[in-house]
DNA sequence: AAAACCTTGTGATTTGATTCACAACTATTA
DNA sequence: TAATAGTTGTGAATCAAATCACAAGGTTTT
C-alpha cells in the first residue's frame, strides 16, 4: 500500500544502509553507532538517525543500535521478510549475466521465469532456468505470483514489453533498457543505465 | 575542472535530456519545445527550461529549442565531444556482459583494457579484447590515457582495486560491487547495484 | 552512588530545490 | 500591420531536505 508520509529519499536510503550493517554484521559487530555508520555509509549520522526516526526508535541512548535488530526491523519495512520470485525478458549477453548473478538471490530475490523473442535463445538452459517464448508470458504469469519483472530487452522493444508486462500484472521493474518508460500509476520503475551514469561522471573529467 | 555553481542534481538530468533530445532526432523532428520534451522526459517543463539555462539560452521563444544545436550544447557541456577509454576490471559474467554492450561505443565510450585476476580467464578474448593479468595494471594504464574504470570484481576485492586503479590515474568509476567505496578527494565514483534498487521498490510492494 | 561521558531522537533553523507567475520576445493568424 | 497565440527565461515564492543544537536518557568510571 501507499505509505505517503515518508519521503521517497528517505525509503532510497535504507538499503544502503542495510547493506552497511550486513557487512557489520559479518564482521563479527553486534552494535554499532550512528557515528560508525556513518563512517561506513558516507551519510550524515545525524541524518542517518533521523531517517530512522521516521519508522521508530530503535537505538539506545549512550550505546548506539544493535545491529541484528535494526537489520531485522530495516528487512520487515522493506518488505525483505520474504523470497521476491521475478521475471527476466531479454536473455542476451546482459540477461544471461544477470541470470547468472548470485547476488540477487543471496538478498532474497529469485529469477524465475525468463523470456525471449530468439528462438535460438528459447528452449536453452542458463544456470537452471529454460528460457521461454515471450508469447508465453500470458500463462507463465498469470499462475505465478511474480510482480517484478527485470527488463533487459532493446530499447526499441521496452515499451511494448513493459505494456505486456504491466497487462499481466507485474507491479515493478527495473529497467535495463536505455530508454524512459511511460507507465500508468502504481507501477513502479528504476532505471539502470550505465551510459546515463558515464555521461554524468565526464561532466566533472575537465 | 570543478564547476562549483551548477547543482550536481541538475547535472545528473542532462543526460536524460540528451537521451530523449536523440530519439527525437531519430524520429525526425527537428524543434522542440520544454513542454513537449517534460512529457517525454517525465520531468516538469519549468525544471528543464532552469536546468538548461544554468548553461545559457538554448531555446527560442515563441518556438522552443532547435534539437540539433541543443544536442551540440549538451554534448559540449558533459565533455561527450571525444571518445572516451575505459579500462574494465573483472570479466566474470557481468564483465564479460558489459564488454559485449554495444550500447557504451554507441555513446562515445569504449572498452580498450580488460583486467582479470583468474588465469582461466587471462588470455581469453571478448568481443575483440583479451583479457590481461591484472598484475600488469601498472604498465596498461601507465602509457594509457585511461581516466575511466568499470569495476565488476567480487565484493571483497572492490576496495583494493578500486585504491589500485586510484593509484595509476583513474578519476571516474562506475563500481557494481555492491559496497560503498572509500575513495579520495576527486575520484568520482556512481554506483550501480541491482540489489539496491530492488530493496527500494519493495517497500512499496505492500 | 555520584559524576562524567556518550549517544539517541527531535524541534527549530538553515539551506537547497522546485514551482509559480509573468515579462519579454517570436511566430502565426486575421 | 495589428492582434493573437505560443514559448522561453527568470525573479519571487513556496516547498522539501539537511543540518544544528540540545534535552533526555542510558552507560561507564570513580
Amino acid at each position: 500500500m501507499a505509505k505517503p508520509n515518508i519521503p521517497d529519499i528517505v525509503v532510497s536510503r535504507l538499503p544502503l544502509y542495510l547493506q552497511t550493517l550486513n557487512h557489520l554484521l559479518r564482521e563479527g559487530e553486534e552494535v554499532v553507532s550512528s557515528d560508525e555508520l556513518s563512517e561506513k555509509v558516507g551519510i550524515p549520522a545525524v541524518q542517518i538517525r533521523k531517517d530512522l526516526s521516521f519508522f521508530g526508535g530503535f537505538g539506545v541512548k549512550g550505546k548506539g543500535y544493535d545491529i541484528i535488530h535494526l537489520i531485522d526491523n530495516l528487512r520487515s519495512i522493506l518488505n525483505l521478510n520474504q523470497i521476491w520470485p521475478m521475471v527476466i525478458v531479454g536473455v542476451g549477453n546482459l540477461g544471461q549475466a544477470l541470470i547468472r548473478y548470485q547476488g540477487f538471490a543471496r538478498q532474497g530475490f529469485e529469477i524465475v521465469l525468463a523470456l525471449d523473442i530468439n528462438p535460438n535463445i528459447i528452449g536453452t538452459e542458463i544456470a537452471g532456468i529454460v528460457v521461454q517464448d515471450v508469447e508465453t508470458m500470458d500463462t507463465a504469469l498469470r499462475s505465478s505470483d511474480i510482480r517484478i519483472a527485470l527488463l533487459t530487452v532493446p530499447a526499441n522493444a521496452a515499451q511494448s514489453t513493459a505494456d505486456a508486462l504491466v497487462a499481466h500484472g507485474i507491479k515493478a521493474i527495473l529497467n535495463y533498457a536505455p530508454i524512459i518508460l511511460k507507465l500508468p500509476e502504481g507501477v513502479r520503475v528504476a532505471n539502470i543505465d550505465p551510459v546515463l551514469k558515464l555521461e554524468h561522471l565526464t561532466y566533472y573529467l575537465s
